[in-house]
DNA sequence: ACTCTGGTGCTCGGGTACGCGCATTGTGTG
DNA sequence: CACACAATGCGCGTACCCGAGCACCAGAGT
C-alpha cells in the first residue's frame, strides 16, 4: 500500500494552511490546493482522526494548537466588562512613543490589547501580553525572563528582577489582587517582587483594578498607596474609597462601565431610555 | 439602540465563552446559555458586527485573537514535512527528566511539540515554543529575556546571553540557516551570540536541519561541526555530508521521511510514548 | 388600564454543506 | 499486456444551517 508522494505533500500543505490561519473555510482550501471539494474532505477527515484538526460545517479548526493559561479561561464575565472599560481608560492616558511596563493579569492584558498597534516601546513580563506584540513591527518589545508560571503565564524570579533593575519606563501599568489601606496586595510571592522592581523603574505607575479588588487584601503587600501615582478602576467603586485614593495622593480614574452596545453590561439597573 | 440588562449579560457571557474556547458550535451555545436558537443567533449578527466575533456555518469564531509571526506564516510544507520526521528523531533522544534548552526556528519548534507532556525543564528563547509549554503543569520553564525579534519571536541581546551563562542545561537543540565546512551558520548576528551561549550552557548539542541546509552557509559561523555532539537531518542528506558529519566527530541521525502517511502517525502530537 | 416597544421563540422556505456511490485515471505488479 | 488498487472528481439525495417573518410576552410610558 504506497500511499502517492502528491497525497501526503497535499496534506502536508493542508494542515500548514490550518495551522497558520488557525481555521480555514473548506472553498478556500479547494480553491487553494487546486483541488476538488471531494478531495479536501476526505483529507480533513483524515487529519480529524489522527486529532490534528477539528471539522466544522464549512470549515476547519486547527486543533493541535496552543494550550490556553487556566487563568485566562477562567474570567468571569461580568468581571470582565469592568476590565475592558478600565483597560479603555488606562489605554488612553499612555501617549505614542512612550515605554510601558506592562504587568500579567487579566486587566493589564486589556490594556495591552489596546495598546496593539500604537508606536510604543513594551517591556512585559506576561507571556500572552508578549504575544500580542511579538509580531507587531510598529512597537519594539523586550520581554522579562525567568521562571513562567504555569497559571498565569508570567514571568518571575531573580532574573526577572534584575533585568528590571537595570530599565527604566516612562509608565508602568500594574495589576493587584487587592487593595487596602496598607497598599496593594498580590497573591504571589514572587511576583510581590518582580512587581517591587516595576515600581521602581517607572516614572510614572498605574494601577488597573476593577472595584471588587478594594477593599481586600491578599497574600503580600507590594507597595503603600503613595507610590502609586494613579489608579484605574471602574465606577462600582464606593465613594469611601475614592476619597481614600485622592487622599493618599493617588490620581483616581474612573472608567464608566458601557451603558450600551459597547459591551456587555451587568450592573446599574437603568441607564437611560432615549424614549422620553 | 438600547439593549436590556439580561441582553447584556447574556451578551458577555457568550463573547466569554467563544473567547475561551477559541470556537464555539451554535448548537452548545443553545445548551449553555439557555435560550433559544434564534436568539443565539441575532447575538452572534451582533458581536460579529462589532468585530468581536467571526460566525462561520454552524458556529462562530473569536476574533480578537492573538497575530502570528512571519517566519510561521511562510513556512513550506515540502520542508515542514522532512522537519517533522528530523524532529520525531530528535524528540526520540531527549529523555525524561532532562533539561532541555531549545532555539528557535520552525523545525525546533517541531521538537517542542513533540516534547509537550513529557517531563522536562525546558528553556527557550523562543516566544513560539515558550508558548507550547506555559500551561503545562508536566514541565518547568525557564524563558530567556531580551529583545524580541518582530519576525522571528526570539529573545536575542545581551539579557538572554547573560542568563545563559549562569544556566546549565543536559541537551541543547540548535537550528541552523545553514551548515558548511566551516561550521553552523546563521542569518542573524546578535542570534549567533546567543546560540554560542547556547552551546556553552549545554552538556550534548543537537542541531536539528533538514537535508537542504547542508552545503549552505549565512551571515555568519556559530559554531565549527566539532562543537555539536550530534546532528538530526533528512534522508535527503548527500553521501559526501554524511562522511563529513561523522568525520567530524559527530553523530548523525537521519531521518526518514515518510512515503506515505506514516509521518502522519508517527509525529502525531498526542502520544508521548517515548522509544528511547 | 391601555398602548407601544423591544426582546424572545417558533416556523417555514431556501440554500448549502455533507456523505455516499460510481466512473475515471494513473501506477505498480504479475 | 492485463489486472488490481489507490486516489481523484462528479453527481445526487439528505440533513442541517441560515435568514426572514410572525406571534407572544414583559415592562415602561401615558
Amino acid at each position: 500500500m504506497v500511499v502517492s508522494v502528491q497525497n501526503h505533500e497535499r496534506r502536508g500543505r493542508l494542515l500548514d494552511l490550518i495551522r497558520v490561519r488557525g481555521f480555514a473555510a473548506l472553498e478556500e482550501l479547494v480553491r487553494e490546493l487546486g483541488v476538488s471539494e471531494s478531495t479536501v474532505r476526505r483529507d480533513l477527515d483524515a487529519l480529524e482522526e489522527q486529532g490534528a484538526a477539528k471539522r466544522t460545517h464549512g470549515g476547519v479548526l486547527y486543533a493541535g494548537g496552543m494550550p490556553r493559561l487556566a487563568e485566562f479561561d477562567e474570567r468571569q464575565p461580568a468581571n470582565w466588562a469592568a476590565k475592558r472599560a478600565i483597560a479603555s481608560r488606562a489605554a488612553e492616558v499612555i501617549g505614542d512613543g512612550e515605554t510601558v511596563l506592562l504587568d500579567g493579569g487579566t486587566t493589564t492584558y486589556e490594556v495591552a490589547r489596546l495598546l496593539v498597534g500604537r508606536s510604543l516601546q513594551v517591556v512585559t513580563n506576561s507571556l500572552p501580553v508578549a504575544n500580542l506584540f511579538a509580531s507587531e513591527s510598529r512597537s519594539d518589545l523586550v520581554l522579562l525572563g525567568g521562571y513562567v508560571s504555569p497559571r498565569t503565564g508570567v514571568c518571575l524570579g531573580p532574573y526577572a528582577n534584575e533585568l528590571l533593575g537595570r530599565l527604566h519606563v516612562t509608565t508602568t501599568v500594574l495589576s493587584a489582587a487587592g487593595i487596602a489601606d496598607e497598599g496593594l496586595f498580590n497573591a504571589h510571592l514572587l511576583l510581590a517582587e518582580t512587581e517591587q522592581a516595576m515600581l521602581r523603574a517607572a516614572s510614572r505607575v498605574i494601577v488597573v483594578a476593577d472595584s471588587s479588588k478594594f477593599g481586600k487584601k491578599s497574600l503580600t503587600l507590594v507597595a503603600p498607596l503613595a507610590e502609586i501615582d494613579a489608579f484605574v478602576s471602574d465606577d462600582g467603586l464606593a465613594e469611601d474609597w475614592r476619597a481614600r485614593i485622592t487622599a493618599a495622593g493617588s490620581e483616581l480614574i474612573v472608567a464608566a462601565i458601557p451603558p450600551e452596545a459597547a459591551d456587555d453590561h451587568e450592573s446599574r439597573p437603568s441607564p437611560r431610555r432615549r424614549h422620553a
